[in-house]
DNA sequence: CGATTTTGACCTGCGC
DNA sequence: GCGCAGGTCAAAATCG
């Protein structure tokens, strides 16, 4: 069916992961740290259509996470009126490509101010006070408003669920999560983990005015092709929407811990089809960027130059 | 042991 | 030019 909750997972990783603030600044009862709630077995589920045989714990697990997220930023957190994209919340049918891909500059001067969670000490990650080794100047290629994002909302629903997008079939691997001025929400960085020259990333927050819906912006474009193999999409995206014992237990292997491993070729050519379907989809989104990404099919673009993995 | 997360520091763009 | 805020880096810790 729709096979929208795919992304889900990612999202709802990537929602938890950018509410490790909340993680942070809690005696999450989730695992004990960071992977923790990264790791949970989320199974996205699309509301209105409750999976046969997947596994619920996660979405409690996860609820539990969103729980967190808004309990604490509520409580220790003013609340601002922000707003990242004209668009609001919609359903998936309402949604089309020109409502979720807009390109911005980055807005961010929002004169609410954001108070960060005091933060606690330490849980084990991070690195210690104290400076560190001088490090090179970056380039200033692809700076914010130079740079082509694609925002889209992703509407978290009862139960925690994502009532998602299909986009997420690429695996990502957080680098970073900043508090976001006017956001009582903190706002979590993902790169794409399939190939580290890629230069695709995203970044998921929660809605300030609509703590029930997640801001995923997408910025740059992968530099490869998308992972075909659901295990390449560990970290990120579990597809549950297909047959279920090769699909579950694929998901269950790359969703632990996010981690990215092979295999799983048998796996995906059950999931082959909703996978496509998925692909239609999310390309839909980049229209463009696609056409140049993908090309003719002459091998003159991207992908014909690049070898899938 | 490799991959990932956490998180403070550093860097850079932008507004004033 | 300065300061602020967002974005990125990378050390340290953790997990499987």
């Amino acid at each position: 069916m729709d096979s929208d909750d795919w992304g889900l997972g990612a999202i709802v990783r990537s929602c938890a992961g950018a509410g490790v603030d909340a993680e942070a600044t809690t005696p999450a009862p989730v695992a004990s740290r960071g992977r923790g709630v990264a790791s949970m077995e989320l199974v996205g589920r699309p509301v209105s259509a409750p999976a046969p045989s997947m596994t619920t714990a996660s979405s409690s697990s996860l609820h539990d996470v969103l729980e967190y997220l808004d309990l604490h930023h509520e409580q220790q957190l003013p609340r601002a009126p922000f707003s990242i994209t004209p668009s609001t919340a919609m359903s998936r049918e309402q949604r089309a490509p020109s409502e979720l891909v807009s390109l911005f500059s980055a807005a961010s001067t929002s004169s609410g101010q954001l108070t960060p969670a005091t933060k606690k000490p330490q849980q084990g990650g991070g690195r210690k006070p104290g400076g560190r080794a001088h490090r090179p100047k970056r380039s200033k290629i692809s700076r914010k408003s130079q740079v082509k994002k694609v925002v889209r909302e992703v509407p978290l629903v009862a139960d925690g669920v994502i009532s998602g997008d299909a986009d997420d079939l690429w695996a990502w691997r957080k680098y970073g999560q900043k508090p976001i001025k006017g956001s009582p929400y903190p706002r979590g960085y993902y790169k794409c983990s399939s190939l580290k020259a890629c230069a695709a990333r995203k970044l998921v927050e929660r809605s300030p005015d609509k703590p029930e819906v997640l801001i995923v912006t997408y910025i740059a474009d992968h530099c490869h092709a998308v992972p075909t193999l659901v295990n390449a999409l560990a970290g990120t995206t579990v597809c549950q929407s297909t047959s279920d014992e090769a699909t579950g237990a694929a998901r269950r292997e790359d969703s632990v811990d996010g981690s990215s491993s092979v295999a799983a070729d048998e796996a995906s050519s059950e999931l082959r089809s909703p996978v496509e379907m998925e692909l239609d989809d999310f390309f839909g989104l980049f229209d463009e960027d696609l056409d140049s990404f993908f090309g003719d099919g002459d091998g003159d673009d991207v992908l014909g130059r690049r070898v899938s993995l």
